[in-house]
Order: C-alpha cells, then structure tokens, then sequence
DNA sequence: GTTTGTGAAGGATTTCACAGCA
DNA sequence: TGCTGTGAAATCCTTCACAAAC
C-alpha cells in the first residue's frame, strides 16, 4: 500500500510550513501528499488515453494501490474536484492537479555534470514532452567545455550564476562525481536555484527553502535487500 | 528534514508485518526506518573514510540533516550499538547495519530491456562495487537478443524464468518501454524474483511479498515545481 | 443507488526529556 | 560531563464512516 516515488532529500518538515502562497492555494499540505499528486496526474493521463471520461476513487485507487480515502483526503487540500455519485472527470482533475503542481508550464533546466550520467540524461527523451526542458550544460573539465552534446554547447561552472539569470533556469540537475557534488548544489544555490535533482551520491546540506530529490538506484536496491528472505 | 530516495512502490504496509524472521531480528520494523538505514550506512562509509573512528548520533545528524533524536530511535529497533558518553563506532555501526540489510553479501541481478537506458544500467559502474551482480540480460527484441552487452549476452524473455533459477538471481531491473513493463515485471513475480527495481514509469500492480521500486526522475521533478514560487 | 468530501478516530512516526552509564 | 537508549508525549498521516449531493 505505500506508495512513494524513490528517494527526495529535502529541506523542509514533512508538513509544509506556512509560506503564504498568494494564488489561494491552501499552506499547510503534507510534503507525501505533494509526492502523490504526480501519480495522479499520470494514472489519469493513462485512463484518459484508454477513453475514459469519468473515474472514481475506487478506480483510481485500484490502479495505483491505494485505498480511495486517501485519494478523496488528498484532492481535499486542494478543493473539491468531483460530483457525488459519479465520481472525477478525468481530463479537468488531470488538468487542475497540474496546474497546482505547476506543470500548467514549460521549466528551464540545466545539468551540471557532462560525464557518462550527465551525457544519458541529456538525451533521455523523457523530460521534455512533459515541460522540462534542459536549456544548458556545463562542466568543470576544460577537454569537455566546448563541445557539443545533444544540441548543448557545454561551458564551464564558472558561468553558472550567469547562465541561470539569462536563461531563466529554475531547475538544476547534478550528474557530476560525488567528490564535487556538494560544491556544485552551493554553486546552483548561490545561483538562486530553488529545486535540485541530484544524481550524485550524498546527502547533501542545502538551505531552508531548497528542495533536493536524489535518484540513486544503489540506495533503492540496499534498503530491498533487507525483505529477501534467504 | 525528509530524507527519503525517490519514488517507492511496496505492496506492503507501512509498517512491516510480522514474518517471522528466524535470525532473531526484530519483525515491526517501519518501512520508513528501512529505508533510512542505507543512508546511514552510507554516511557512516564517509565518515570512515575521513578518518573517525567515532560518531555520535548529533554528528550524523548534522550530516544527513536530520535529528539525533530519530537516529537513536532508528537504530534501537536493531539494538544498542552505542556507548554512553562516547557515540557509535564507525566501523562497527557500518558492519553491524550492513548486516541487518544484508549487505555484506552479494546478490546477483538481471536487467530486463536492453534499450538505451538498459545499455546505461548495465554499464553504470556503481553497482558491482555495492555487492550488486548484474549477471544476466534479456530483450524481447530478436535483433538484440544474441548480441553481447557490456560482457552479457542477451537472452529472450523466454528464457527468463529458467535463468533466473539457473543464476540465482534475486533481484529484478526492469527497463523496458513503459507498454511492457507491467507484463515484465509479471513475468519476474512468476519466476520467483521479490525484488524490482522499476525503471518505467507505472506504478506496477504486485502480489504481497514483492517489494518494488521505481526511478522516475520525471516525478521528481514534477512534486519540486509545486515549491518554486513564481 | 452511487460516490464525494470531511470531521473524528485510529495508527504510525517523530520528538521530547531524562534515567543511566561511561 | 557527554551521550545513549527509551518510555511518554506530541505530531503527523491514514482510515473510517456517514451526511450530502447527484
């Protein structure tokens, strides 16, 4: 029944604390339900797609795994999004989970990092069909600054700061060596950058207010050794 | 102060029911503590590495962000590793949570999908050194299967079921296009595999006792927009 | 009849705070 | 003195159960 995407590091208690948030979107949302709401977005762009117009709780949860109280508990921070007896239509909840996710939008994203992690996630296909878009690369090794890699001329880390400002990146993506990693999330923190996807791994100290997700496949694998019984 | 690696799916309670564990382990151990213990374990290497032989939870703490408090409550679940007045010793702390993982073995492994991101799994070198032994590979593309991969050579799906008894594997790295995955990792559960890791981005349905979990960076990223303010 | 939205109840997890030991 | 280990308290999260709406 749990259902959680991976491993985030985060800054921030579990609930979120009060940042007044002008759009009237509601303050105190507990960081787990934040994490599921992409879920439900892809569930229903899923559903969607196979023509359906009209989901329940129930269905919703039976896909996912989870019981449909929760589902109705969480789409109740945000507002009330279906009608009794009949359930959510699919395209407007898929719609408004969205735009409260901020994924109403296109994100510019830089990687840091131009090694064999950084060159796979550069071209992996996925990040751009769902708005986030790597719009610079960059790279403290002076052989590779310069080249170009999937339509991205690399330059070096010491542009960051400037880059991040002209570009209007929001999101920094870390594939560099571990060795440099926590150097490199205070270099995209001095830049301005709010949201990490930090490949690297390390547990990194980032500021109030500085979200971290870190993707480390090893850490996944150790802690499902535990459950094999033999 | 969460600390928590991507995106998790467990057909499993949050808190581990009783399966009677005959190494006189403890049995309700949280899902959330499991999961936590890699990264101690992880800090625990550096801090070794740096020359300690001493820790006290007020140290790791601050080094993974979190309070000293949980750690000791993390770990008394397992025992009483420490010393009054003086802290945790490294090295032991380290070997006796690698145990409780099991981690001071090695655990064979097959990658299902030899795509490009298959390709980059089975050549990504931070597994082996893990205790992580990718010793099979499959496709169900008869132009792939055959061909050999980073020193693997791919098998058909078909012969999945008999390889995975033959190798001993344990563990399951599902990579294949989202379409398949379900029906992949279906396969994987029918050849007796408990552990997934799930490259795809679905959240696989699993009989109880099959722990999967998912690498999804796109849903990282989409729970991070919800927090950048503008 | 069906399904939502939601207070209230029930569990689970984290934090507190301090006894006890080195 | 310094720090662990741990019950108790506090907090957080999930589930229940039902009134209201379709």
């Amino acid at each position: 029944m749990d259902q959680r995407a991976f491993w985030t590091c985060t800054a921030r208690p579990m609930t979120t604390p009060n940042i007044s948030n002008d759009s009237g979107s509601p303050s105190n949302v507990p960081e787990v339900v934040i994490q599921r709401l992409p879920l439900y977005v892809r569930a229903l762009s899923q559903f969607s797609d196979s023509g359906n117009n009209v989901i329940s709780s129930e269905q919703l949860g039976r896909r996912l795994q989870m019981t449909p109280a929760q589902i109705r508990k969480d789409l109740s921070y945000f507002g009330r999004f279906g009608k009794q007896g009949r359930g959510y239509n699919v395209a407007s909840l898929e719609q408004r989970l969205r735009s409260i996710l901020g994924l109403d939008r296109a994100w510019n994203t830089t990687v840091i990092g131009m090694g064999r992690l950084g060159r796979a996630v550069v071209s992996y296909p996925g990040f751009a069909p769902e708005g986030f878009n790597i719009v610079a690369a960059f790279d403290a090794d002076d052989d590779i600054v310069g080249q170009t890699i999937s339509g991205l001329d690399v330059q070096s880390i010491s542009a960051l700061s400037e880059i991040v400002k002209e570009k209007d990146i929001k999101i920094g993506i870390v594939t560099v060596p571990v060795e440099h990693a926590q150097e490199v999330i205070d270099a995209l923190v001095d830049a301005g950058i709010k949201s990490i996807l930090n490949y690297a791994p390390l547990s990194p100290k980032v500021p109030d207010g500085v979200t971290v997700r870190g993707i480390d496949p090893v850490l996944s694998l150790q802690s499902m050794t535990y459950y094999i019984n033999e």
